[in-house]
DNA sequence: CGATATTGCAA
DNA sequence: TATTGCAATATCG
């Protein structure tokens, strides 16, 4: 050891604990298993490790048997909460690491953490080092000395203060062995240590200016002041003294350790690789060098010129699986281009056809008909991108048989992103070498797809998702790719029109609130309008927001009939919402290629299996209040053709009617009854024809939160009615379904079990929150166990129909063409001259696309434009 | 400029 | 303190 030397001492069960309570429990394996505290220690540790470069570093914890305080005090830390479930495994999980790491692990029946890192920070000190203690207890600031100092993690794991003599004493006026018998005297409530009654941290500093110490203050009473005080410390004199020495933190623990091996040394790579893999700690895993880099081949052949195409075309002819990916300029629809072309065949042996030099149009002419033999299988990444650029120039893919993201979507959905790297780091614990050659990344990316589709297609075998994938998933592709290059025509017209008529409603209502306010303010701005109606106009406050004032519509509709200015900001809302949510976006999203909109199906964002929508999202168009549903006039038909939408009627509590087998629900459907008025009747207790409109409005309302795991309290102030009447209507409808509560009890149960619940499909959602000790998280998770498979259900079910339609229009050699899919509906542009035919068979297909223990149904809707529609048969 | 909060539209 | 999304706007660091 060098003169100097930096001794680490670290409380292990503090640190731990501080971190626990720093980070949120949200990270976990995907097993569940809790990895928070682990994470959090794991990261301090590492910039301790950096920014004080330690030579030497130990971790001290307690150990679960009792102490000499236990013995000494039976009282001592009773009152302790014990250690919560999620954290006590972690203690173990540390260990593994601080082993991984080669650092030392210090524990000894019978003391506590405190007092092995006391004992040794002053074994340290006397040996000459400069000693360290890093913990979240203040404790140990009685420890400070010249050679000793504390680093106290104040609050989280990232705020640290640092403790040595002077700063000890300017905080505590009291030099830090003092510092014991102020515990002494004062006590600890977080110990349970008693100190003595009616002595705090002002009376116990003041006594210990005066005396030297608790014993000296203790033979002294008489010089103490106050009559009371005196009293208090002959009486319990005793107890103060038991307390300091339960305060006292330990010199002298009989612990055999030689200081210098605690000297810092390089870790065990191969223990850390493992531990980290097993926790999940990818990040770590990937800085400390735990993957190994994807060695491919570096070579390629760059084509340039189309002979060599021509002879590639040649040598894939015997080639019956191939990987390939554009590597993209342009993305915009009708205006794609691509830098070049990657093929891999024969496992890894790539080409890159450079499309700067060839003519993109020459060059997929030219492998068109191998691009669309279904007897050769394609691995793709971004698969829809690139069925997009290639449909765009006239070739239809067929054989498409693999794509990583997708794959790993259905492996873990709920995923905040789906992409390359996180699969290949978690499936294959690799990564790919960093390579400055563009395209040599680009032929890295596509061999590496023949690795992860051995491995993914295992990975969703083993978990009975293959069939999802090859039946369902993959073919959707090219239907999302037709739906998104039909996209939809827009009555640009009307749409400008409906644009102004809006801004002069606008401008005609700000200018009156202006006046009713009196100033000009604006009126987007929830801050400022909060300041306007609850500052200078006094109106009741109804709901706060986290930043101020809420003023949502909900609030808002309460305060109507309060203020004249209410009803015009309600309006403001609705026509700025409508204005510069849909309409202006929209003029500005159109392909003036095509004249129509095409929005993006995203396949691979939710947590369920429901399709997505963005630029822009045509799942949302209004269509509940009358101005919002102008909006659907601007979504039009070409000339001689119409707009069909078939939509599943109520297929959600169809689905629910189906995988909870009640039987009550399951004859309602096959009587075609009006479910909502047939759940009015059973929950109210009248009979169905004497039901009122409000019953059944309510009953409707009831229905839909079945749905989404109803509270009481959502369905109170959904209906606007008591808690107490919202728990009756629930309680009531148990009662009469009995089979729809008893399918929620076992999906909470199922996610308990298995970590996830399944769609009809076999689709599956992991729900490691099942089980938190966070109310709010768990019941959240409970929620979308009861969700879940009844929208993911639905949602298969329509993946289903849009495979069906597509196929089926083709078969037929229709013109038809799919526009749009909004979760229960979609949407078909249909010459004229076909839609007798497309109706009947679209009401065929789709009601048929799977056998339930109800009927499928659906209703269809034709008209000229989106909002016009009207119902057919 | 990016992240976050609030608000509100759909199924 | 009801499920799943996308997006506009304001505001803050």
């Amino acid at each position: 050891m060098e003169k100097n030397d930096r001794l680490f001492l670290l409380d292990g069960n503090s640190l731990l604990h501080r971190a626990f309570y720093a980070l949120p429990k949200t990270l976990q394996t995907s097993e569940g298993e809790y990895t928070n505290a682990v994470f959090g220690f794991t990261k301090m540790l590492l910039r301790l490790i950096e920014e004080e470069d330690p030579d030497a570093l130990a971790v001290a914890f307690d150990l679960a048997a009792p102490t000499f305080r236990h013995k000494e005090y039976e009282e001592y830390k009773a009152q302790r909460k014990k250690t919560p479930d999620e954290l006590s495994p972690q203690f173990d999980l540390i260990k593994e690491v601080l082993t991984a790491f080669k650092i030392p692990v210090l524990q000894l029946e019978g003391y506590e953490g405190d007092d092995i890192i006391g004992t040794l920070a002053q074994a340290g000190a006397q040996e000459g080092y400069q000693v360290t203690i890093t913990t979240g207890d203040r404790d140990a600031l009685q420890l400070v000395t010249e050679d000793i100092e504390i680093m106290y993690t104040k609050r989280g794991i990232t705020n640290i203060v640092k403790y040595d003599l002077d700063k000890v004493r300017e905080d505590y006026e009291l030099e830090p062995k003092k510092l014991i018998d102020m515990k002494g005297l004062m006590g600890d409530k977080s110990d349970n240590i008693p100190g003595v009654d009616g002595i705090g941290e002002k009376t116990s500093t003041k006594l210990l200016h005066q005396f030297d110490s608790l014993e000296e203050v203790l033979d002294n009473i008489d010089q103490v002041s106050g009559k009371k005080r005196k009293e208090r410390l002959r009486e319990q004199g005793d107890r103060a003294r038991m307390s300091k020495k339960l305060a006292t933190i330990k010199l002298d623990v009989p612990i055999d350790y030689d200081l210098e091996e605690f000297t810092l040394v390089e870790p065990d790579q191969d223990k850390l690789v493992e531990v980290f893999s097993k926790l999940e700690f990818n990040t770590l895993l990937k800085e400390f060098g735990g993957y190994d880099t994807l060695s491919f081949s570096e070579d390629f052949e760059l084509i340039t010129d189309y002979s060599q195409l021509d002879k590639l075309i040649n040598n894939l002819k015997e080639e019956k699986q191939i990987g390939f990916k554009f590597n993209f300029a342009e993305t915009k629809l009708y205006q794609q281009k691509a830098n070049g072309l990657t093929i891999v065949y024969n496992d890894q042996e790539a080409y890159y056809i450079d499309m700067k030099e060839l003519e993109a149009k020459e060059v997929v002419k030219a492998l068109k008909d191998y691009f669309e033999d279904e007897e050769v299988k394609k691995l793709s990444l971004d698969s829809k991108q690139n069925l997009l650029y290639l449909k765009e120039l006239g070739v239809e893919v067929e054989g498409l048989d693999f794509d990583p993201l997708l794959a790993g979507y259905l492996l873990r959905p709920s995923n905040k992103k789906q992409d390359l790297e996180d699969l290949l780091t978690e499936y294959l614990k690799v990564e790919l070498s960093e390579v400055d050659d563009e395209v040599e990344q680009e032929t890295q990316l596509v061999r590496s797809l023949f690795k992860l589709k051995e491995k993914l297609i295992k990975d969703l075998k083993d978990k009975g998702l293959l069939e999802l994938f090859v039946d369902v998933e993959l073919p959707l592709i090219p239907v999302l790719v037709e739906l998104e290059l039909n996209g939809i025509a827009v009555d640009e017209d009307e749409l400008e029109r409906l644009s102004s008529k809006l801004q002069e409603k606008l401008d005609s209502i700000c200018t009156k609130v202006y006046e009713l306010s009196g100033e000009e303010f604006n009126l987007n701005s929830p801050k400022q309008l909060g300041e306007i109606l609850f500052e200078k106009l006094g109106l009741p406050v109804i709901k706060r927001t986290k930043t101020g004032y809420s003023t949502s519509a909900s609030v808002l509709e309460e305060l109507e009939g309060k203020h004249e200015i209410i009803p015009l900001v309600l309006e403001y809302r609705q026509y700025q919402k409508l204005k510069s949510t849909y309409v202006d976006p929209l003029a500005d999203l159109i392909n003036h290629q095509t004249d129509r909109i095409h929005t993006s199906f995203n396949q691979m964002v939710t947590a369920t299996g429901r399709l997505s929508s963005t630029e822009p999202n045509l799942q949302n168009i209004p269509i509940r209040t009358e101005e919002g549903r102008e909006i659907r006039k601007v979504f039009v038909a070409e000339e001689g053709k119409k707009l069909l939408a078939v939509d599943y009627s109520q297929v959600e509590l169809r689905v629910l009617a189906h995988i909870s087998q009640d039987e009550n629900l399951i004859e309602a459907y096959i009587n075609n009854e009006d479910i909502h008025t047939k759940t009015a009747a059973e929950v109210f207790g009248v009979e169905a024809e004497n039901v009122t409109y409000e019953q059944r409005r309510r009953a409707k309302a009831i229905n839909f939160g079945i749905a989404y795991g109803i509270s009481p309290w959502g369905l109170a102030k959904d209906i606007d009615v008591s808690n107490k009447e919202a728990e009756d209507y629930i309680d009531q409808y148990f009662n009469r379904y009995p089979k729809v509560k008893e399918y929620m009890d076992e999906k909470i149960q199922d996610a308990k079990d298995q970590g996830y619940v399944k769609t009809i499909l076999n689709r599956r959602r992991y729900l490691p929150e099942i089980n938190s000790s966070n109310y709010h998280r768990r019941s959240f998770a409970e929620r979308m166990a009861i969700n879940t498979p009844i929208q993911g259900s639905a949602a298969d079910i329509m993946k289903l129909a849009m495979l069906a339609a597509s196929t089926t229009l083709k078969e037929r050699g229709l013109e038809s063409e799919i526009l749009l899919q909004v979760h229960d509906e979609l949407v078909f542009e249909v010459p004229t001259e076909e839609l007798e035919e497309v109706q009947q068979i679209m009401k065929e297909k789709m009601e048929s696309v799977i056998e339930l223990d109800v009927p499928l149904i659906v209703d269809l809707n034709v008209g000229k434009n989106w909002r016009d529609m009207e119902e057919v048969e």
